[in-house]
DNA sequence: GTCTATATTACGATAGAC
DNA sequence: GTCTATCGTAATATAGAC
């Protein structure tokens, strides 16, 4: 395949310097002079491999989106009673969200300002939903707590999930597959069966 | 005291509206421009009522981290076992979050791009800081499960109740106080008990 | 593919009238 | 206290040389 090394950009390695700086500066707070500092290029080069900078936004949550939905197709997503689909996906939107972590980061962040945030603000909701009626199947197998507001729930879940990106870095040189599963497993425990010792 | 209508504006009334418009839009979002046109006045009226953008962020999220600071000088944050003071101090932290709802908004959401946003997210990491303390204090008497990482937890606690404000409004007409201690609950009970029905 | 130079618009902030 | 008019700067984006 290609060496890492390259001295010409591509919309790709363009993109990976452009999240790098969105997510440092915030999307709005970042200017095309700061990509090009970052980038060590000029302004009128980066237009060159892409159109501007909601071009460089969308390409992000594109491919964070996709990460996330690709989840709830693999088949510990589809099979299985609720309950174990429910702490699969949450596994595994944790790993993917690790993996993924600058572009997902972007993501979360997104404020609705254009129609490209817009667009992705709805298919965020999109998947918030559908795990959403996984944990409601979940409630209905009587495998989560009868007092617990699934609804509010689903957000908690989600908020504890999301909430990584404001703070994990990868380890340099560390086994990253190993991190990211402990991390998911840690996660899955805090939610499924709290902090306490002896409930 | 002051009757709440009003038609001049103060300081802390253009407040309620700049931090508003700065919580749809984003700080670096919102131009002077989109604040006078919500607040109906003009760019240049605004300059009599504060020095400017950076101004309104400034009181806006010192207002947030008063109110979270605040919590921990409360005798149920200084007195009895460690467990039941972070038990606590979760619970007064959802409350005073959704308070003082678009204030702590904002400040959860500053980036780091100017001294105020900077002075902001140290005082946020020293009020986590203390958090994390009392966490330590409870997993030193046993009161949480051995095998939770103390840092992990505390970042995902916050994650879980921070995450509030991504969703949460206020029901019009709707008892606040019920409505905010009801939600404190089912943050405290989810992050120490979690969801399982038998763990 | 990258550059310098520039067009054009938007922004934060100020001056000064009323 | 609020306005219109405007200044200086910084933003996105383009033109055209190399």
């Amino acid at each position: 395949m290609t060496t890492a090394r390259r001295d010409t950009y591509t919309p790709e390695t363009l993109l990976t310097v452009a999240v790098q700086v969105f997510n440092e500066r915030g999307y709005d707070g970042t200017s095309m002079e700061h990509l090009s500092k970052a980038a060590g290029i000029s302004k009128s080069s980066i237009y060159h491999h892409v159109a501007g900078k909601e071009e460089l936004l969308r390409r992000a949550v594109s491919r964070a989106l996709d990460g996330l939905f690709a989840v709830l197709e693999e088949p510990g997503a589809i099979r299985g009673r609720p309950v174990e689909r429910v702490e699969y996906v949450t596994r595994r939107t944790v790993e993917v969200l690790l993996t993924e972590l600058p572009y997902v980061t972007l993501l979360l962040r997104v404020r609705g300002n254009t129609r490209t945030e817009r667009w992705a603000l709805e298919r965020r909701r999109e998947f918030d939903h559908q795990v959403a009626d996984l944990l409601k199947a979940a409630a209905a197998d009587g495998d989560l707590r009868a007092d617990v507001d699934i609804r509010l729930a689903t957000r908690l879940l989600f908020g504890m999930v999301n909430s990584l990106v404001e703070w994990y870095r990868p380890h340099p040189g560390a086994d990253h597959d190993a991190d990211h599963g402990q991390l998911a497993d840690a996660v899955v425990h805090m939610a499924f069966d709290g902090l306490r010792t002896a409930p």
